[in-house]
DNA sequence: GACCTTAATGTTATTTTATAACATTACACT
DNA sequence: AGTGTAATGTTATAAAATAACATTAAGGTC
């Protein structure tokens, strides 16, 4: 983090296979949310930012009733809609991600940086790496102006095995 | 369906936003699907045929339940597995796609063709139409690769307006 | 054709994911 | 303090998906 060269190195690589330091990670991923929300004029009420910090602990796609359970262990409400609401503000905001293959939620590693909402889902050890290419949107763009579809919202993901467990399987 | 040239330009369109003969394509897709299945020596069964026949009738996105429903009415099982049983058959030979956007599945319009598996769904009249571009899934396999990650299946879905109800909304 | 093996279907039961509806509480503003 | 709005909590239910097992149909062997 202190030379240029390291910065865009790790900017390069997907942040959710990559070695990086979890601890800042989090806490400059919170911060970020407070004065997004203080900019924006949101209300980053204790469900939400725990439902923030509960899918940062792991970069892991978390389904609405984990989150749910420990929400509930952390002292609020125990029903579906404490979660799913919580996680729709998250989302609304750009703070997380809906990953619509799994069905499951993760936070953003990448809020307020421009990127496209491009996944990477790992079908062995489940981590979820956000891409930071642009280009993909920038395609289904494209295509769909050529036959006048106008485009609201994306949803790309990749579906495999990330790095780290190709070399735990070939070492 | 005559000359060369309409051919091309057909097949250079969406099919499922684009006006088309719908009998001659309803029957070319299940005569392909029925020579694939003797090619592959699959069992194309009266619920599979059906479950094709059903999702062909519109191009538009139909939940699992929704299949049930119209199964049950042409004599077949009417518990949950007999439909999701049809349509894993289905998705899983290319013969129909599963929109996981919207946790619903279409047929397939260009079994045996090549093409990317990349969706336009329109959330004012729910058609869906199928790209025909190869470039999108490209540029994903090429960001793929540049980070290690092995990429087994693709999930590229665009949700907006499509043409015909862009028009209808400014005529 | 009788026999056997495997694949496909049907059914019961349950799990997982998601939302509608409404009461209650907290906040922001005057 | 009072008032309107947003957020939370809870109950209840809907929608999507699968596990497990019994039954039937198809394909191959003798």
């Amino acid at each position: 983090m202190t030379s240029k060269a390291a910065e865009i190195n790790e900017d390069s690589l997907p942040l959710g296979f990559a070695q990086h330091n979890h601890g800042t990670c989090m806490s400059e991923a919170l911060s970020t949310a407070d004065a997004l929300c203080v900019a924006r004029g949101l209300r980053f009420t204790p469900v939400r930012r725990k439902a923030l910090e509960i899918l940062l602990q792991d970069h892991r796609a978390m389904g609405a009733y984990a989150i749910l359970d420990r929400l509930r262990e952390e002292g609020f409400g125990s029903q579906p809609p404490v979660a799913y609401r919580a996680l729709d503000f998250l989302v609304a905001n750009g703070l997380g991600h809906k990953i619509e293959r799994l069905n499951a939620f993760i936070a953003c590693v990448h809020t307020n940086r421009s990127h496209t909402q491009a996944f990477m889902i790992c079908r062995s050890c489940d981590a979820v790496a956000e891409a930071l290419s642009t280009s993909a949107q920038g395609v289904l763009h494209e295509a769909a102006h050529a036959t006048g579809f106008h485009i609201e919202r994306t949803v790309i993901e990749a579906e495999g095995i990330c790095p780290t467990c190709t070399d735990k399987a070939n070492p």
